[in-house]
RNA sequence: GGGGAUGUAACUCAAUGGACAGAGUGCUGGCCUUCUAAUCCAGUUGUUGCAGGUUCGAGUCCUGCCAUCCCCA
């Protein structure tokens, strides 16, 4: 496997230090002596700032410290002479040689450069988990997309990966859609759009149980023969579930998102009795007026709150499936961790759910609540249609497909019009994702068609024109009878300023990997891809291939085919798919 | 009332405690007989909400205040 350009500086620096610092011990945190890409090129193109902490914990000179450092340090296969600025920063910039060879070996390994992960770990991530007998719409993109983003991640990692789809098909909504069923259901728009129909029942009974007390009532009686299992309401619960989950898989199917499990809540009921009674045990729970709940202690902001686990009727909640189905997981898969891909809302939930299990004894497994921020209206409020419904995911996706669509005709009027469909799919569905993924996972974003749908600028189809053109080149290179075998290049031959800055970009990959990986930051991704497909524009614009003479043309080309393979990669990793024309 | 978040250019958003806070959009001007102009180049924009503090160094960490949003009762 082959090592970083980060990597190998970091072991010079690292036995740089152990000799100027002869074993005195630092108490310098070792994040903050890492070799880190500089900012500003103008300064380098790597940089040591340990030299100032250190100096600090030794109570020296910083400047004369990073003298000494440098005297020790022994990178001349890598870099010129490291210089000291400032306070005390040691730049790194990069020999020619160096990035030309490095180049050529991220060429020939299919992991474009980036190492696996040597710790190697057992990683579920829950998500989309969507209710089921209710339309996907806008409020569960960023779950999707997020979550669906990060099993790639991690599974491109080297960890092992299992994704859980813990569908809601247990909730107390039900009994209203049952109600809903028999009293109102229009046959006729349950086979053209089931799920339109049964948010239609949903709402009906919901609006009329507001003004009828009695409404409720049967509501929850429903609810109650369907736990009980009442062959009648477990018949309409059966199929309305698995119609939910045909119309779901569709949807699923075009973002090309693929779970490994689907267990929904229903699936943890035979296991909801015994959580309890082992809670109860355990003394973690007690009873209170009938119901079954559980005090903390600390932290101070759950000190005055109840996590209730049994109702006074007996009915359980989704405290109690959450619960039945942390320790269902650690039963079968043993995970190092456990992600909960979910709105930043529910935060105190996952806080409460979180300090039950550790007590409950499950104590070694990571639990992480991956949240992210509301997608927001123009208003500033959690995005509505202008009826005053979420927007549907599957009119989200038509109306991204049409708007590209149009652009494919007008751009590229001569392809048949199959392509040009396949095409605007593509780019539609891959915009959607990209406006999501781009701004941080944890801050609240305007939607705005225009944004989401961006064909310009920082957007995904700015990266798959790039690709594009790369693919472009290739067909050219091979009608003039080109033999493009790159792969087998020792080294590649970088002369112009912005195929090296190009050459030394795409040996940031594996940095940008790692940034992402170190919380879940997926626009650590997009930042960089964008960045590497403006690199490569420039490059595109300055450089000529097929026309340039060997041996520059052999190793534009490499340069090309390293191109896409990091922009190939990093969009896989989002989940978005690259194209040969557009 | 308690808890959690957010506040950065005209707009939408970036920025592992590091050097001069950056993109995109917009606006103004320039490039196609040349591998796809869905591109590129140049110019334009800041009291990082306010006030303190920690630090060699703060948009980033701490405290208080203001504004907005969310959660809990």
């Amino acid at each position: 496997m082959m090592q970083t350009v980060q990597q190998q500086l970091q072991e010079k620096v690292n036995t740089a230090l152990q000799s100027v610092l002869a074993g005195a011990s630092s108490e310098v945190a070792a994040d903050v002596l890492q070799v880190v890409p500089c900012a500003n090129p103008q300064f380098g193109d790597y940089q040591f700032n340990g030299a100032l902490p250190l100096a600090k914990a030794q109570r020296t000179n910083p400047r004369a410290l990073a003298q000494n450092i440098v005297a020790q340090l022994d990178v001349a296969g890598i870099s010129e002479p490291p210089e000291i600025a400032g306070p005390g920063f040691i730049n790194f910039r990069l020999k020619r040689e160096f990035i030309q060879r490095m180049a050529a070996q991220a060429l020939a390994d299919p992991r474009v450069g980036v190492p696996q992960t040597d710790h190697k770990r057992t990683v579920i991530v829950d998500y989309p988990s969507p209710n089921v007998a209710k339309s996907l719409h806008i409020g569960h993109i960023r779950t999707t997309f997020i979550g669906d983003a990060i099993a790639r991640l991690l599974r491109f990692a080297g960890h092992t990966v299992i994704s859980d789809n813990h569908i809601g098909d247990w909730g107390t909504g039900f009994g209203k859609v049952i109600i809903g069923w028999k009293k109102y259901r229009d046959e006729a728009n349950f086979q053209r759009d089931p799920l339109d129909e049964m948010d239609r029942l949903y709402r009906l009974v919901e609006a009329e149980s507001k003004q009828n007390k009695e409404i409720q009532e049967e509501a929850r009686l429903e609810t109650a023969k369907l736990q009980a299992g009442d062959p009648e309401n477990r018949a309409i619960w059966q199929h309305l579930r698995a119609v939910s989950q045909v119309e779901f898989d569709r949807i699923y199917d075009l973002l090309d998102i693929h779970c490994d499990e689907t267990l929904g809540e229903s699936f943890y009921n035979d296991r909801l009795a015994g959580v309890v009674q082992d809670l109860l045990q355990r003394g973690i729970a007690t009873e209170s007026e009938g119901a079954i709940i559980i005090r903390f202690e600390e932290p101070a902001n759950l000190g005055d709150k109840i996590m209730v686990i049994q109702k006074k009727d007996g009915a359980s909640l989704y405290s109690t499936t959450d619960l039945a189905t942390v320790q269902y997981r650690m039963e079968r898969w043993q995970p190092d961790e456990i992600i909960y891909v979910v709105d930043a809302r529910q935060s105190l939930h996952f806080q409460e759910l979180f300090n039950v299990t550790h007590r409950w004894g499950f104590k070694d497994v990571i639990l992480r609540h991956i949240t992210f921020g509301t997608i927001l209206g123009d208003d500033g409020k959690p995005i509505r249609s202008r009826s005053g419904e979420a927007i549907k995911l599957k009119d989200l996706m038509a109306e991204a497909e049409r708007r590209a669509l149009e652009i494919v005709r007008q751009k590229n009027p001569d392809l048949e019009a199959q392509k040009q469909q396949e095409i605007a799919r593509v780019i539609g569905l891959g915009a959607l994702k990209y406006a999501d993924l781009a701004p941080s996972r944890t801050s609240d974003y305007i939607f705005s068609w225009d944004k989401s749908l961006a064909l310009s600028g920082n957007s995904a189809v700015y990266l798959e024109y790039a690709y594009v053109r790369i693919r472009s080149i290739f067909r050219r290179a091979q009608a003039e009878g080109i033999a493009a075998d790159v792969q087998q290049l020792e080294t590649l031959h970088l002369e112009q300023p912005a195929e090296l800055e190009l050459a030394k970009f795409i040996l940031r990959f594996p940095l940008a990997i790692e940034t992402a990986l170190s919380d879940y930051r997926l626009n650590a991704i997009t930042d960089y891809l964008f960045e590497l497909a403006q690199k490569f524009t420039a490059f595109y614009d300055a450089c000529p291939v097929v026309k340039s003479e060997e041996p520059l043309r052999s190793s534009r080309l490499a340069l090309c085919e390293l191109t896409a393979n990091v922009l190939k990669q990093g969009l896989n990793l989002l989940g978005i798919e690259t194209i040969e024309k557009m």
